[in-house]
DNA sequence: CGATCCGTTGACATCGGTCAACGGACGTGG
DNA sequence: CCACGTCCGTTGACCGATGTCAACGGATCG
């Protein structure tokens, strides 16, 4: 009962899944190959011919600009997957590598298809995770847009204790993230330097502890706060809960 | 035949419909109704009842912070919809809201359910629309993590005359683009004053011209040039084009 | 043992934000 | 028709957050 593999963890926390989903999935996620870090699973300009599944690491979408500068638009863990959408999608506007050294599994285009049109939960529930990797990439645009660098950076840090405590890879403070700072510099649109800098601020404040391929945040209320977190944005259910504050008609406060 | 009503143009583009497709469509689209400036569509936190298709005018998605501070996720022109996934969605992560006075037309979920089951046509149309909306947010990514405020304007400025074009509201250099700069700035991650001074360093390099309520722009390919701009993001055609520099393994350059 | 990668720190430069004022366009009410 | 208020664009002065450049040291690996 209590397999672990974060696929189904995942999908079955966004849409209960019966045994038979489940057992298909399993057996579809059975036999995970190993990738080495920063190794590009797909590139810009390439078709897509299926669907990556990340069993074991840290991934991530990224797109590289003219000036040889590079963006991370996602970060994908465990239980995560690239784009659905196989069919449709003739080319990839955008690449897909890992970050860490990585176990995963390739699902074929055809198989995506029956997975889609023949086990309705399954498809369901996936769709579901896409639609929350979507509002996981707007709250990444306010990041980017509205925050200082400390929050940024907290914001990240509280997002991926949220999402690895979901299948399982976090304890309630903590995790292991054995990322770059060039990494999260990439990602959160600073410079590796401030990078640094943003961390020793975050631990001189004691929101964080210990860096270095692991987080451990002593203070998590606080640091949603410095980082003006959501955790709605991440569990599909019910209300949002944030921005209570009226709001009128669109207009700044 | 030139039904130049801007979705049948839009979807038409993406994936030729149907003489049946487009009456449907049009019928569907018959009757839009007149919408005030800065008027919320939906907030967050609502449940989606339907999909907007926008007609005229100019909309946006966005959030609010706790602070009081706006970040417009997406610009939303005619042709336009707001999200497809009704069935799935409980709640609304971001509003959506008008910026200057639209016209739009709202699709009951029942129609939208119809539309993507009995129409196969506009269903892969609306779908390789929705795609390339995300396509153009993860453009925004790039734009607000790696880009000057200058070059994010141009970048705007730039998207927003492919986009406008292809519905047949743009010339070949210039559109109307009745927005405030307060929404500029919010859109691009920057100060409205600071929107001010960007457009006038523009305006002095030559790059556009004339401010208020239209653009022209003087020399496409400088500000494309100035922006990274990649026209092939809005184009779901053959390949992409852009960073033709080789880039391996995703490490920087 | 040397090369490389990565985190760390300091000094310095600058982009972009903040604050404040002004003026034109527009709408509203007297 | 005029007076006033509001919204918006514009500009200047100033300052702070963040980027840049450079150096160093520890860890890891061949």
């Amino acid at each position: 009962m209590p397999d672990d593999h974060p696929l189904l963890r995942k999908l079955d926390a966004l849409s209960p899944l019966s045994d038979e989903d489940r057992r298909f999935l399993a057996q579809v996620v059975a036999h995970p190959m190993a990738v080495p870090a920063r190794t590009d699973l797909i590139r810009e300009g390439d078709r897509p011919h299926g669907v990556f599944v990340i069993v074991e690491g840290i991934a991530c979408r990224y797109k590289i600009l003219p000036d040889g500068g590079r963006q991370v638009l996602a970060f994908l863990v465990p239980g995560d997957f690239s784009d659905l959408d196989v069919d449709l999608l003739e080319v990839m506007d955008h690449a897909v590598g890992t970050l860490t050294p990585c176990r995963m599994v390739h699902v074929p285009a055809r198989t995506v298809r029956d997975l889609l049109d023949a086990h309705l939960g399954i498809a369901r529930a996936m769709r579901l995770a896409a639609l929350g990797e979507a509002a996981t990439s707007r709250q990444w645009l306010v990041n980017l847009g509205r925050r200082s660098c400390e929050q940024r950076l907290a914001h990240v840090l509280c997002e991926m204790l949220v999402r690895l405590r979901s299948v399982g890879l976090a304890s309630e403070t903590g995790y292991h993230f054995p990322l770059t700072q060039v990494d999260l510099a990439d990602a959160t649109g600073m410079t590796p330097v401030h990078v640094n800098r943003s961390f020793k601020a975050l631990r001189e404040r004691s929101l964080i502890e210990g860096w270095g391929r692991s987080i451990v945040i002593r203070d998590v209320a606080a640091l949603e706060g410095v980082a003006a977190f959501d955790r709605a944005y991440l569990h599909r259910t019910g209300s949002t809960g944030s921005c209570s504050r009226s709001a009128p008609a669109g207009l700044r406060a």
